[in-house]
DNA sequence: TACATTTACATCGTACACGATATAATTGTA
DNA sequence: TACAATTATATCGTGTACGATGTAAATGTA
């Protein structure tokens, strides 16, 4: 009945499994990232905030690869959580200096074990998760 | 300032790049699918449609690793753009027949040249290609 | 055959993503 | 220095994702 098609066929596109194994590897995040009180996206910019605190909300845009309209209603349920603050700069009062409370500092240390947990419910090898790694970036920055 | 915490570096996280990858990629479909009028996830319904059709919902979802209360929606909003049709099984009327239009399926037309066109915006060789998409399917299998 | 269990969808609420657009501060330039 | 262009963030609307829950049909079982 339907046409043969091979380009069009689901499990030869590359799009495909790279939203698949996000959405999934994602869902392996959330029971864990729960007892955080975090979903994933807060937790990405938790990362970027403990790495380096005090950042503009265009440099954590410009890390994550994602603009104004995802990241203030993000940072702004983050700053209600009580994880950060915006606060304008005085240099430039266009930009916003987005700093972590000392409860978002803290969590840093419930955070540590986060990664580890999550890579024993990876079924990748050490040199596999390695490789995904760099195909991803070369993917990321072509 | 902050504490050196290798663990919990951005770059060193294989969800983040799997996340950016994932919406990167997705966001080079957006112009080629918006001249179909499909976003993203409705291109992928179409390519499980137009390899099998007259699916239930649980079918596509299966494939698509997703479920009703993300699908139910979407389907519904394809079938207000006239692509397919939803129809109570009369086997089990739990069910639905999920069913393209003869819009739906002389989309397909359209829609074959999709692939190549995004081919030719990734960064990767053949090879590469090949490799992560092996690498996906492994982590998403596992 | 009654009835508990399972299955297939649907609905609801919350939180992203993201294109389009708005606004105010800063910068470049005639 | 006026004023156009740029920049940083915010707002809005639409469309996913997804956990939790609801509902009705089908199935299993005593």
């Amino acid at each position: 009945m339907s046409e043969e098609s091979e380009v069009l066929k689901l499990e030869r596109q590359l799009c495909f499994p790279l939203y698949t194994a996000s959405r999934l590897t994602t869902q392996c995040y959330q029971p864990i990232l729960q007892e955080l009180n975090l979903t994933y996206p807060q937790y990405l910019v938790m990362l970027v905030l403990w790495e380096k605190n005090n950042l503009s909300l265009s440099d954590i845009a410009q890390k994550l690869f994602l603009q104004s309209n995802t990241l203030t209603p993000l940072l702004k349920r983050m700053e209600e959580l009580g994880l950060l603050t915006r606060t304008r700069s005085k240099q430039d009062e266009r930009s916003i200096c987005i700093s972590l409370t000392e409860t978002g500092e803290k969590l840093k240390i419930q955070a540590e074990q986060v990664p580890s947990r999550l890579t024993q419910q990876i079924s990748l090898t050490r040199d596999e998760a390695i490789q995904l790694h760099t195909l991803l970036y070369k993917l990321i920055q072509g």
